[in-house]
DNA sequence: ATTATCCGAATGTCCGGACATTATAGCCAG
DNA sequence: CTGGCTATAATGTCCGGACATTCGGATAAT
């Protein structure tokens, strides 16, 4: 498995890794302690954690202090993963793209919108209907309504600079990072009011992407919800397979 | 900036962090070397190591034997990724839809495909034709084209299997993994012969989806071209905020 | 019965030292 | 000038010990 010159503390790790693959040590088990892993394999304290520490970055178990070691996982679980330094890189053409905003104001949440917003019906939310475009381009590329939570209404001041993004704003007024962004495609006719604005064909292809900016604990922070014609939009992601957290 | 308590190495790393940031230490520079830091910190080799891991662990640094610690970025890059365990989580509905293959065989690639087949042009790939739906509905979700790499034909005799997906016949009979899948979302009008095969009205809104499966050394395995009604197909994406890439 | 305190067990932090491995640079012989 | 050897410097591995911190449970006090 191992060559005769792998560390010790890689021996250890993968025999410890092989007793939890094996079933010796269940999924909720302790694993045995560093005093029980030195005695066992016969190294001193500094390589048993120098071992347990691989299993750690691999997620297969969570050390605790004054408790102990438990096993998370069976398997160190290969996994698939599309990573962005920034928000914007997700959507396309948006981040050369200007905001216009058509109109704004406050909106009830109820009906149709609440079925969208969860656990905020009868909130007054801040809403913004705005479309984007390049420069050069006749018509935009995007036509999007913008909720935002009460709590940030403040950077209704500053939507109109430009390049003003909705979650950057909140960042800087607020303190307040950005958590998660949920984010749902599906596709849909183009509307025929969207249309016009876009300078598309009523009831052509059109795309329909849902973001849900969420903060801390949680927190439904702000809504959009974009529509692009079929000729406006591209999205590629790469999903990269990783086992170590590590390794760049 | 760090609490009273903050353990040493936390302290160190803390400022070699900052040092790195204001430019002290530039990208591609050279850290100072362990004993350096014993010196200057007055800590322990093993401490400075442990800060030095931290940075390591963030990207900030790579280490090598007999060279020392190079400069790789100058901040802990906050990055938001998405992630899964295995690629069907990625295929919406696919998982419990049953493959039917309507028609398969070899195909020159030229033209139409070779566009999207870069750096194959005149190579023969295998070709399937295929639907796929859950049981019990009357009609398919999705009408894929999927194109095989020559040098895994094999899988066309383990294709009409249950459950049967390209990359894991592939991975399974050729021992070699897909190491990234690159996924293209775009919009269209449904075709007539796609929407005769999905049961769906022609010129309606459907999506369409390319996937590259890429091994070892950007090796292009197999791609596959989805077309999916717009009722029948919603992806969800869940995108999180980490810097550390520990702290599962 | 409830609360407070103490103790033991486990991991976390930190020190000192020793030798192994890896890569660079420079010297030297061919 | 080229090839190989060696010295040197850096990180990697490993040991031993010590004390700190954290947590759960047992014990004692209310």
């Amino acid at each position: 498995m191992l060559g005769a010159s792998a560390p010790r503390y890689a021996v250890v790790a993968q025999a410890l890794m092989r007793d939890i693959e094996r079933g010796t040590f269940k999924v909720g088990d302790m694993l045995p302690t560093e005093a029980d892993i030195c005695g066992k394999f016969g190294v001193s304290r500094h390589t048993a954690r120098e071992a347990i520490r691989r299993l750690s970055d691999a997620g297969l178990v969570r050390r605790r202090a004054g408790i102990g070691t438990t096993v998370m996982a069976r398997t160190a679980s290969a996994r698939y993963t599309a990573s962005v330094s920034d928000l914007t890189e997700l959507f396309v053409y948006n981040r050369e793209a200007r905001l216009t905003i058509l109109a704004e104001g406050w909106v009830s949440v109820k009906g149709e919108l609440a079925a969208l917003l969860p656990g905020t019906d009868g909130q007054r939310w801040y809403r913004f209907v705005a479309q984007r475009h390049v420069a050069g381009a006749t018509d935009p590329i995007v036509y999007t309504e913008i909720l935002v939570h009460p709590a940030y209404e403040g950077i209704r001041e500053r939507m109109r600079e430009p390049g003003a993004m909705v979650y950057k704003l909140i960042e800087e007024m607020y303190r307040e990072q950005v958590v998660e962004l949920r984010q749902e495609i599906s596709c849909l006719a183009m509307p025929r009011k969207i249309a016009k604005v876009l300078g598309a064909r009523a009831g052509s292809p059109a795309l329909r992407v849902l973001r849900y900016y969420v903060g801390q604990r949680d927190a439904l922070m702000s809504v959009s919800i974009n529509t692009y014609p079929h000729d406006r939009f591209n999205l590629g992601t790469r999903w990269r397979l990783d086992w170590d957290k590590k390794q760049s």
